[in-house]
DNA sequence: CCTTGACCTTCCCACGATGGGAAGCCCCAT
DNA sequence: ATGGGGCTTCCCATCGTGGGAAGGTCAAGG
């Protein structure tokens, strides 16, 4: 099987499957004469393994890791675990950093009234360095007006 | 004021102030006859307005337009607000990614016991592609035993 | 005045994973 | 034999950030 046909039966792109190669997760390819990268059934189940956990959102240490695991018969099945649950755990991680964005820029959208006017709570907010209450962001008390004009940059 | 005193004053690195001015995204630095840069108190109010919407997790290019509004007297706050929705449905996208990657692996994580044996959902699932149903996994059929012999790579 | 150390400058490289594209060779079908 | 599509390698770009080298500058203390 040549590289467009493990490509297209695993679903990673003859780029990545070059890469992989290059970076060692994926054994280097057997060869044609003429150079051409030969595959087996068996490499194009590694790939599809790979693809899976990309999909998962794994970061291709992690999936070496995995790969390893997954061609060790003599494996336990718990340091599998611990890997997807460290997994799981950054995920979780990740998940809380963006809602904590999102939370606080839906809370100042909110508080903006968005219309023709300039005056924008949003805007405020990011000049002020977030440091006001996020409720009632009303009142704004012209912090350091002095200095903080935009536009006296220069 | 030295890139120093505006980097420890602004929370913004002196490698991405410079980068900033680099793309356009800080105006021009003054510089001493030296050619040290120089800062204003206003250009450090830029770089805190800059590293807060960076902590929202926007790109370059999306601050880049916030920073044009900011400065712009004239602005719409309505502008400011659109720009600030699509930020947050990006990050909602970006979250429901997160999740569905993070529950799928919980479950599967969920199935393993994860103990000395090499049996492993986990690894099977990666290896099935995730076609079985995520619920229920315990019924591990062996799919396609004889070709995905793992360690047969080569 | 000279040295020392902290600071600044520019330039290059690296990450992680992926895509784009060019130059050139190979294989198959017509 | 010729054309088109597939393959090869190599380089470059992304995005935002950090590291480090080589060299200039500034301020303080001997």
């Amino acid at each position: 099987m040549n590289i467009g046909q493990a490509s297209a039966t695993s679903g990673v792109s003859a780029k990545m499957i070059r890469y992989y190669e290059d970076i060692g997760l994926m054994p280097k390819a057997g060869r044609t004469e003429a150079g051409y990268r030969v595959y087996t059934a068996a490499d194009v189940n590694t790939l599809r393994f790979i693809r899976r956990a990309r999909d998962l959102g794994m970061p291709i240490e992690r999936i070496r890791l995995l790969v390893s695991l997954w061609q060790d018969r003599a494996r336990s099945s718990g340091d599998v675990k611990r890997i997807a649950l460290e997994h799981v755990s950054e995920l979780r991680t990740k998940i809380a950093e963006l809602t904590a964005m999102c939370e606080a820029l839906e809370g100042l959208a909110h508080a903006c009234h968005g219309d023709h006017r300039p005056d924008c709570p949003i805007l405020e907010d990011l000049e002020a360095g977030g440091q006001q209450a996020p409720a009632r962001v009303r009142r704004r008390r012209r912090i350091d007006a002095g200095q903080s004009q935009p536009g006296a940059t220069a």
